[in-house]
DNA sequence: TTCCTTTATCACCATATAGTGATAAATAAC
DNA sequence: GTTATTTATCACTATATGGTGATAAAGGAA
């Protein structure tokens, strides 16, 4: 339906969620994982992810706490199934989507276990913040 | 760039301008007869075109008084070829465009003079609404 | 000229949306 | 049991957006 193809166009409609196709496009990850790729709070990424989910576009898996997220694997829409593929040719030059890359690399090779550190160096310096 | 890219499924991820482009797929359409189909005011037609022009998704002929919007023939836009490619699979079974195809039919069959015709006629039925 | 039609653009308002912090649920480790 | 981690959801604010009416520019007709 029209409303079907209006709600996929929508969660594509924003840049913050064409970067998480994009970084999924290359792998799966989890939220936290997007945190730091993406520089921007949990509860930010929770609501993309879930625009994005909402629309059909990503599934997820839950695994322990950790919810891991991935390219829609449905062959049964076709419209979802379009705009996937049209996501590697995605600019290959564009500044914001090769730093995305470059961060998706790193991030990868130390797992999720990166994550907890980061997230504790942050709330370290927001505290740090608050007292000085 | 990324920048390009979001700004064309910006300008698609609105029910009125999915509209506009499933028309523009069967046949070129001056403001005008957008509004009859559409049935929305003709600022907000030109704003929805102006919108779905300035991503390089449709573009503009003037022709006399008469503005022409078709499809962007510009091949060398890869997004915006790809996305338009994808309209003629648009839910051929949605009652919003089959009801907007019918409509075009009658439009197209009439051509432009018909609609100075339903302008006036809204026009004086306005005029009558603020007298009675 | 004057009048009419078509269109683009402006200001305005109501609603939608992106980002954030706080909170709570769920899981794992202690 | 307690504590820490991950995530979803809520309330909130600032900004963006859809629709409208008014206005003005441009072209055609009388």
């Amino acid at each position: 339906m029209l409303r079907d193809f209006v709600r996929s166009t929508k969660a594509m409609s924003d840049e913050t969620r064409v970067r998480i196709l994009n970084l999924l496009a290359h792998s799966e990850l989890c939220v936290c994982q997007f945190m730091v790729i993406l520089g921007m709070g949990q509860s930010t990424v929770s609501k993309h992810l879930g625009i994005l989910k909402n629309a059909g576009l990503i599934e997820m898996e839950k695994r322990g706490t950790w919810s891991f997220y991935r390219l829609s694997q449905d062959k049964t829409n076709t419209h979802n199934r379009d705009f996937i593929r049209l996501l590697p040719s995605l600019p290959k030059d564009d500044p914001i989507l090769q730093k995305d890359n470059r961060s998706l690399n790193e991030v990868s090779k130390k797992g999720v276990a990166f994550c907890s550190t980061v997230a504790l160096k942050k709330k370290q310096s927001e505290r740090s913040t608050h007292a000085g």
